[in-house]
This record gives structure tokens, C-alpha cells and sequence, in this order.
DNA sequence: CGTTATGACTTTCAAAAAGAAAGTGACTAG
DNA sequence: CTAGTCACTTTCTTTTTGAAAGTCATAACG
């Protein structure tokens, strides 16, 4: 709960070079994808509300995670008042981009898993368009 | 490093239907998409293989997450040899259509993190081919 | 002024998981 | 008979989790 690191090159924690290993040096816990979650797909911005998240976080666990994934550039605050300060927190470019891997994480889910709720039609199109299309000149997957 | 449980239906840790909080009962920790990965890319079959790989799995972890795996559905393992019995590990379908997961890691860690290995040019696409091409009617990219 | 409430964390601490290392069982080779 | 290998399993120490209580700044109430 104490250590944390930039962890924006490779190796910094012993790992080989792979990506997908050095990906999960940042997302690879039960935790830090459903707050990227929330913040990406359920329009969360502040602790609270995260607090209020379906997925029942400890308190500690969530200022943890925000913390490590601001340290890791994912996302950033800002405070919203002062006296005493507090902070709204949003994703980064960097921390939007991991949709595709949450976009396919719900697709797994959906086929593999029994009982999973299925997102509305178009509500991924929708986001990889806003992501994607939006910032990015798109390029990958469907024509 | 004890319980284990299939997890083929939601919410049976607690959890919402969330299909990403769900995939993630079963991935969302260090090892485990690493293992699917060397099952997957590298073509390990064998817990002797699997242990030389570059992450250094502990050799009880690695035990662990096989068993899991295949207590999920996600990999088998039959015996190859008899006397004592040995064991050869290989995915599942629903193992193998991990992929798109793992793809859209290495393509986020090639993209954000410094120093990650590339794959070689077409090498995505090859599996892609492979696993989603070959094995269901799925859209065929390209003919 | 004193008390209670609220939001956003932080601290504490018992329990669970991770990880290093040594042990086990069934052989095979020398 | 002794040493070595493979595939795990067990033991044990360290680290991380997570439930719950505490803290801090301020507002609202009486």
C-alpha cells in the first residue's frame, strides 16, 4: 500500500520486456480496471461517487489505485474546491486508450461468462467513436 | 492459494454482472494472463516450459493459476506420458478467445510504455487468422 | 459555543495471498 | 546404490488486502 513508481519503461519491476507484462504492471489486479471503468464508461469523477461504485471498494484500496494511476499518467486531478481541497478526477488520453481492452474484456464476458449484463446497442461503437474516432485518426478494426 | 471455484456465472464473488468485474475474477491478477500468453504465443505445453519463461513464475503460483485455468474452463491438460503421469496443458476455445485481450495489451503497451517489445510485423494478424478466422464464421477480415 | 453531519481520505490491524526455497514421488542413467 | 530430472507440493516469511475506525476541514443546527 506504500511503494509506488512511474513505471512508464519497461522493466522498472523485474519483468521481461513483453508488453502484455508490462501492461499488467499497471492494470494486472482486481481493482484498477474497474476504476478505469467507472471513470470511462459510468462518467464517475469524484471519490464518492467511485465509493458509491456497484463494485464496493475499500476506501483505502480506491485512494490507493488513484494514486498509482496518476503516478502512472493514466489519470489526473483537479481540484474542484479549496478549503479544504477537493479533487475531481478524470482519465488521461492514456487512461481513455485502455477501452479497447475493456471493450474486449465485455465481450469475453458476454460470451463466456453466464449472467454478465450486456451493454445497449451501440454503447461501444458509440464509445470507440468518441475515443477512438475522436481524438485519433482510427485506422484498426471494423471498416 | 486454496479455494478455487469455477466461475462460469456471474456474481459468484461478490461481485456485480459487470461482465469487466467478472472476466476479471478470473484474470485480474499478475500471472495469469502471462501464463495464457505463453500458452498462446510461445507455444508452451509443458509446466517445465512454462516455468523457464522470461516472468519467472513461482513455481506454487504457477501451479496454482494452471489449476484455475482449467477449473475455469480455460485450459485443459492431458497426460502424455504414464509413470509416473505427466501432464501437457493447451487452452480452450474459451482460453484461446482471450486473444483480443491480450492484442489490445500489446498494442497498449507498445503504444504507452517505452522500452516494450514489438511484435513481428503480421504477427497479430496471423493469430487473429488462426483463432478467430479459423474456428468460428466470425467476419473473416479479409478474404 | 458545542454538537452533529459530511466528504474525502488515512490509519490500524487481522487475514489472505504472494513468493522463496526446500521437500516429495516416480522414475532414469551411471 | 547414488545422483539427477521432472513436476509439482509444502513450509514459512513477507507483502498486500480489506474491514473498520479515525482524521481533518468545514457547514449546519440548536
Amino acid at each position: 500500500m506504500k511503494k509506488r513508481g512511474t513505471a512508464c519503461t519497461a522493466n522498472e519491476l523485474g519483468r521481461s520486456a513483453c508488453p502484455i507484462a508490462n501492461t499488467l504492471n499497471l492494470i494486472g489486479d482486481k481493482w484498477t480496471l474497474l476504476v478505469i471503468r467507472d471513470l470511462l464508461f459510468l462518467g464517475k469523477r469524484l471519490y464518492g461517487e467511485l465509493m458509491q461504485s456497484a463494485e464496493g471498494y475499500p476506501s483505502n484500496i480506491l485512494a490507493d489505485r488513484l494514486k498509482r494511476l496518476e503516478d502512472a499518467g493514466l489519470l489526473e486531478k483537479h481540484p474542484y474546491q479549496h478549503n479544504p481541497v477537493r479533487y475531481e478526477y478524470h482519465l488521461t488520453a492514456k487512461g481513455t486508450d485502455m477501452f479497447p481492452i475493456l471493450r474486449e474484456m465485455i465481450l469475453w464476458g458476454n460470451k463466456h461468462i453466464e449472467g454478465t449484463t450486456t451493454p445497449p446497442p451501440g454503447f461501444l461503437d458509440h464509445f470507440a467513436q468518441q475515443i477512438v474516432g475522436g481524438r485519433k485518426k482510427t485506422g484498426r478494426k471494423k471498416g
